[in-house]
DNA sequence: ATTGCTGCAAACGATTTGCATGAGG
DNA sequence: CCTCATGCAAATCGTTTGCAGCAAT
């Protein structure tokens, strides 16, 4: 029912890579965009990941790739992502924007440590029942839902009782 | 089970605004500050609402009632009141934080329009359970959780079928 | 050639802080 | 009197946009 995320998962296979990449190619052709090498490399950069990163963060990510390549163009390339579907937002409580990539990936849902900003995944199909139940009660066209948890994880309430037994 | 909340309650009543204050007060006291009639104006202003503010719309509230009262008296004082559990942060996604106060409610949700920002509140305690549930697995202490739906209100949905049955 | 893309720099908007003055204990 | 609170203005920070030059179709 909640299983737990396996978090040194290896990184996105070179299909899923491949198929990821004609979905936002598709999806340039439709809404008659331009193809180029920058947005290549950010979404390879991206699907590499598996963490929830900040507009900044991939951009550190892709500088490595390409030094040249600009912050806006990251930012504008995410937003480009989450358009077709390949990336989704996540807000956290701390006024940073993050996405994640959607790619084959189950619906899934965050804890966050308000201390030291971990954060592990959980699955839950009940959310998505949940979502679908109230959206047909009060008449809405439901799209998405965000759940997040917060609380402090193991290793800071051990360090918050400073070594006492919890 | 799931609850639509009644949305012209009346406001708060006077016996939990004077709970409200000695809460206030007496966290004040503890934490060595100090008393002052801003304070009382801004956490009146609060109480009287039942609506998701930011700090601007407050202090739009709040300056009804003392025009002199400056924006960060209001930012400051919304700290304030979420340190002592009186007010809590919830973030939609649309990067305004937003506060709402705790007092005497119980725990419910928001259903958010994405295209014109009304939000109907619902009531699910199965989302309660679950993050008990979760956090046990995880050996987190839980201290609260956000659970956002979004998508299209009936009206919208209207307006964007254009007329056309849904 | 035309149109969209890039990346810089600058604008933006919400939030946060520094500081001189004023008020509470 | 001493300390904290206030409110203004300025700083900050993430995000967004304008634009001149560049690249893709």
């Amino acid at each position: 029912m909640l299983q737990k995320r396996i978090d040194d998962q290896p990184s996105i296979s070179r299909e899923m890579m491949r198929e990821a990449e004609e979905i936002l190619h598709r999806h340039i052709k439709r809404v008659g965009l331009k193809h180029t090498s920058q947005r290549d490399t950010i979404l390879r950069a991206f699907l590499e990941t598996r963490e929830h990163l900040s507009t900044d963060e991939l951009y550190q990510l892709v500088k490595k790739q390409d030094p040249k390549i600009g912050f806006t163009t990251v930012y504008r390339t995410l937003k480009l992502l989450a358009e077709c579907g390949l990336a989704s937002e996540v807000a956290f409580h701390d006024g940073i924007t993050r996405y994640e990539h959607q790619y084959n990936r189950r619906s899934h849902h965050h804890m966050v440590c308000t201390e030291c900003g971990s954060s592990v995944e959980f699955f839950s199909p009940e959310v998505d029942k949940l979502e679908e139940e109230i959206g047909r009660k009060h008449h809405y066209q439901t799209t998405r839902h965000t759940f997040q948890i917060y609380g402090l994880c193991e290793d800071c309430r051990k360090k918050a009782a400073g070594g006492r037994p919890i």
